[in-house]
DNA sequence: TGTACATCAGTGAACGCGCGTTCACTGATGTAC
DNA sequence: TGTACATCAGTGAACGCGCGTTCACTGATGTAC
């Protein structure tokens, strides 16, 4: 009887689950660099040499915590894109209506538009959230390169969606972005306007990015979508990394004004939230 | 005789150059975690023990490397920006006679003003070229830290340099940043003016800050100084660890047109170059 | 100028550690007839 | 339903490696009188 069609099959699916979980514990323990096969099974009760049925080798084991590290994140922040409620100050806060998927249409057009800086802000606390919840697994990602260990490009795709993930908030702001005044006082905003192009060929290469995840964004608002995303980075690697203690002493102000300060930059139209 | 005053005193001070230029070497090839004493006990052709004259164990010998690269590109960012003309098109092309100090006076408060600009580039392209050509060290500083190690406090005010000096650019910008209108072609520029004022708490956090390093820089400034200063440090790390490849292609382009938006979002004053 | 002693640099062996990976093996699970 | 064989999971010992650090030591350099 081949019977329940697998006992193999799925006893080795489950340890294969387990392994890496346990590798992902000692991650968050000690960091990557300290990650070890023996530990590993030492942990899990078995010989080390049982885990080379599993993963056939340590640089396996590693690839396989950086895809789910970054299939982790990207989750987190297209979650909580999704559940961004645009702050419309319209009295509608049915909050389960509206927050389903972000590319989703979400009432009117400016409705949308109005949800896309919400939805910028819960993007960028997602990745600061995530960050602090899994310093190690950041560093994993998006630290200096494990030595001798080379990520294999099966993982680009992957890495590529949190990105993605940003440039789906700008689309939904739609072409409130270019024309639109940004948040501040004076009469015209500039940034958005054809202020700072992007030269031929950069506008062609950014071009080819839109096409790929955001169709309708000129090539001007995916540079600027590119700066948001170094900076968001930059400033969440920063804060865990220990670099930030240097000029700012309270991460949580600097985090969230720097955001608001980059969805001005972006363009993402201002709730008005001001009537409140 | 004491006679030369020290052979053992210089034969020390040589060879502990000597070991951390070696350790440097290595740190080069291979990065901050292989770093082994006994390898540069063995390149240097002496007994690993004999290391532990020099550097009481590894993480000293580490904090000193740490020591030197922010050092080292502090200086880089330093003389970048003393060396950095300022681009009025006045025929003033003498560099010598301009590129000295940043803060030293430079002709009219406008000219100086006028070269903050290619000041504030000189500065990001100098960060960008020190981390190309010492990736491993950049890692050593800005990647996530070596596990186990822990550098000491004393490494804090030899990492505040960096953002001091670029701190120090803006103050030469003077008042031309709050109110001046910036490069965009709008009427007037909002970023620079009240428009994102931080918070009470936030405000008195980038106040302190101002007054050890940029007295004469309002809050705002301070803030967007932060905000530009992670964006720089991200899209180098970004390029330095391979996650740009995801969304741009030529990291040039890239960087200069990134350099260049921010300082549209610093407020820095356009150069009249438009007139070539 | 010379002697006696203290300080320091450098040696080489050793301790104790943990690692990734291989290999021949045992026993259980699956499969074909 | 039962038997014969193939496949697979897991074991435990071993290989070979390199590491940081300690320690008792030798010999050279410095110092005080």
């Amino acid at each position: 009887m081949a019977a329940i069609r697998g006992v193999r099959a799925r006893a080795r699916e489950e340890l294969t689950r387990e392994i890496k979980r346990e590798a992902r514990r000692q991650l968050a323990l000690t960091g990557a660099q300290q990650l070890s096969l023996r530990a590993v099974a030492r942990e899990l009760g078995m010989a080390s040499s049982a885990l080379y049925r599993y993963f056939p080798s340590r640089d396996d084991l590693l690839t396989a915590l950086v895809v789910d590290a970054y299939t982790d994140l990207a989750e987190a922040v297209e979650r909580a894109v999704a559940a961004a409620v645009p702050a419309a100050d319209a009295g509608a806060r049915s909050e389960q209506a509206l927050g389903t998927r972000a590319d989703q249409a979400l009432g009117t057009r400016a409705d949308q538009a109005l949800g896309a800086r919400p939805r910028w802000r819960a993007a960028c606390l997602a990745v600061r959230r995530w960050g602090r919840a899994n310093p190690h697994e950041y560093a994993l990602i998006y630290g200096a390169p494990v030595p001798g260990f080379t990520a294999p490009a099966r993982i680009a795709p992957v890495a590529a969606r949190i990105p993605a993930a940003l440039l789906g908030v700008l689309r939904t702001a739609g072409g409130r972005l270019e024309a639109g005044p940004g948040p501040g006082p004076g009469p015209g905003q500039s940034q958005a306007g054809p202020g700072r192009r992007p030269g031929p060929q950069y506008a062609a290469q950014l071009g080819r990015l839109a096409a790929q995840y955001a169709p309708e964004l000129p090539p001007a608002a995916v540079a600027r979508v590119l700066v948001a995303w170094t900076q968001l980075f930059g400033m969440v690697g920063f804060e865990l990394f220990g670099q930030l203690a240097v000029a700012a002493q309270s991460d949580e102000e600097f985090f969230v004004h720097s955001v608001e300060q980059m969805a001005d930059f972006l363009g993402l139209p201002q709730a008005r939230e001001s009537a409140a």
